[in-house]
DNA sequence: TTGTATGCGTTATCAT
DNA sequence: ATGATAACGCATACAA
């Protein structure tokens, strides 16, 4: 089954050589206009196809890139992946798609395979931490062209595409404080081990510190980037005594705002008169629900663009620096956090 | 730059032959068990990465699978691709995403791109219409494994793993007539010739002409699978004299009926007292709007798993039949349709 | 159990 | 402008 035409199949069908065939077929300009013509009619009759990995294999280059993400589910990353295939589209390079399901040595499992695949050079959004910096260390050593987004690793010489977690975080806090003058403010936190998390986590604790506010510590409640945990977060945030009540909620991303939304609901209060609520993505539909969410708008699109972009451009020898661009965030607000 | 080594260097390394290595690596049984443990022990320290490209070229399979879907806007397409990266995942494949921007010629274009890097076999939810049906069977007749998703084209031999698309538009329209008595109803269609656009607008149109309600002419309004293009047509709608004004609107895929909420709220009017809306997809936030969207809730996850089993069981030899396989969608009543 | 020769389809290199 | 040869890294087929 499958294509079996090769250029020597051409060759042989027109009398000349595969090179010739070959020089054709890529345009090289050492060759006969009319060889040239006749080539690419036959091989078009022939149904040629050609054949990337060999190609591949010994041009030692695969056009193709690594992109690795954890999860598909927030629209995030369906966005940055639009971004990171519109470039590698227009450079002509395709991308092989893997995700970690938040679980590190999956991460380490597809990285393995995309190195063997020989893909030009990996985009990752990594789930892991500290402890295995040895890992991407490694891998860097070997030369191997990577960028992180969105969640990168603190201590590699790599280059990152983020935004500006932390002080973002604290601006919208801020805004909670400053304009609503709430007091008592929770946060639903991710993962700390994992940067962006701690950022954002670092964010609303400066800002609470800046303004004299106390934070107790039933506060801050650990939870993941999912729907799920950020409903039972909030559960137990709703179950905490009258006077440790908090007045509003910040939450790690927009998942966990949304399963936040659903358990203040479910305990019969309301955004924002009882209790404010503020995410941090800027998901499509936010504007959309009840009451419209106020939020963090990250440049998803652009920062999968970037990214994609210094990745090609190293690989094409384009690049040598080692850069940590922040692309800025901007507040979005809405109802949810009283305003309007 | 990347990794010099071969199984060469570890033969070199240890005096032995290149194929020994080749057998050890690939838990072959025909291998000494010391030589094997050396060689697996002397592959680590090298640093030894298999190259995937050079196997791929000798074994005539790059378990890679190719994956071409319009957008990744909406939480469909992102939630059929995690199904399909689940189950490949599983059975050691990666797969190539790309997409084609809703547009017929990339659709070839990124084709072209996934047949010369010889996937093993691609899942496609196409945009092509009947007209360019010989694309497809150009590409089928090469015995080249295909896998239609959701979006697939009518007279094409080759299976497809789709909805039930016109019976569940045509229930969710039974139901605002039946349970609404709602008898003005509009219809906001994506384009036409796309399969999946017929079958809904089939559905709606055979449940009003079962009930004997009359389609009026403005009553369709072609717009697209976005939010944009939703917005527009309900503008249209509302702009429609007293007499031939929709009591209800049921929309091709829920983008669209996003951008009808967002009109319906700026012309002042409420969802469902002045106009009910229906969507269809069933994407994450749905619950949360405001109001609650009632809508068809397809299976996105599912329907990916499933074309991605049928497509690796093809090209393992182990499927030959042709099916056209529906995964039955069904109807979540929230409060925009009018219910509670 | 291990080794040798050969080929997968293409391009680089050196030749004519 | 065109051709012959070798090489990319691996696995198949056969031999020892």
């Amino acid at each position: 089954l499958k294509n079996r035409i090769t250029i020597r199949h051409i060759a042989k069908e027109l009398g000349i050589s595969a090179m010739t065939v070959s020089r054709a077929l890529n345009n090289r300009a050492n060759v006969d206009k009319k060889t040239k013509k006749k080539i690419l009619e036959t091989a078009k009759m022939m149904g040629y196809k050609p054949n990337h990995v060999a190609r591949s294999l010994t041009i030692n280059k695969t056009y193709t890139i690594g992109v690795v993400i954890p999860k598909l589910t927030n629209s995030f990353f369906p966005d940055a992946i639009q971004g990171i295939e519109e470039v590698a589209f227009e450079n002509d390079f395709q991308i092989i798609l893997t995700h970690s399901s938040e679980n590190a040595d999956r991460e380490k499992q597809v990285i393995e395979a995309l190195v063997s695949k020989r893909v030009d050079g990996i985009l990752i959004s990594t789930v892991l931490t500290k402890k295995e910096l040895s890992f991407y260390t490694d891998l860097l050593d070997t030369n191997y062209p990577l960028v992180f987004f969105d969640r990168w690793l603190p201590g590699l010489e790599v280059n990152n595409v983020r935004t500006n977690d932390k002080e973002i975080a604290r601006k919208i806090v801020d805004h909670l404080i400053d304009d609503h003058k709430y007091r008592k403010i929770a946060y639903i936190a991710g993962p700390d081990k994992l940067s962006i998390s701690h950022e954002r986590k670092e964010g609303y604790i400066s800002s609470m510190k800046e303004h004299n506010l106390e934070i107790d510590d039933d506060w801050i409640v650990s939870a993941n980037f999912d729907e799920e945990a950020g409903y039972e977060a909030t559960k137990k945030l709703l179950s905490l005594p009258e006077n440790k009540m908090p007045r509003a909620i910040f939450t790690v991303n927009d998942s966990a705002a949304f399963g936040a939304m659903e358990a203040i609901f479910d305990a019969n209060l309301k955004i924002p008169d009882d209790i404010a609520l503020v995410g941090f993505t800027d998901d499509k539909q936010d504007k959309l629900l009840n009451p419209p969410l106020t939020t963090v708008h990250q440049p998803a699109f652009e920062m999968g663009k970037r990214a994609s972009q210094i990745l090609i451009d190293i690989i094409n020898g384009k690049s040598t620096t080692i850069e940590d661009i922040k692309i800025k965030s901007n507040i979005v607000l809405r109802r949810s956090c009283g305003c309007k």
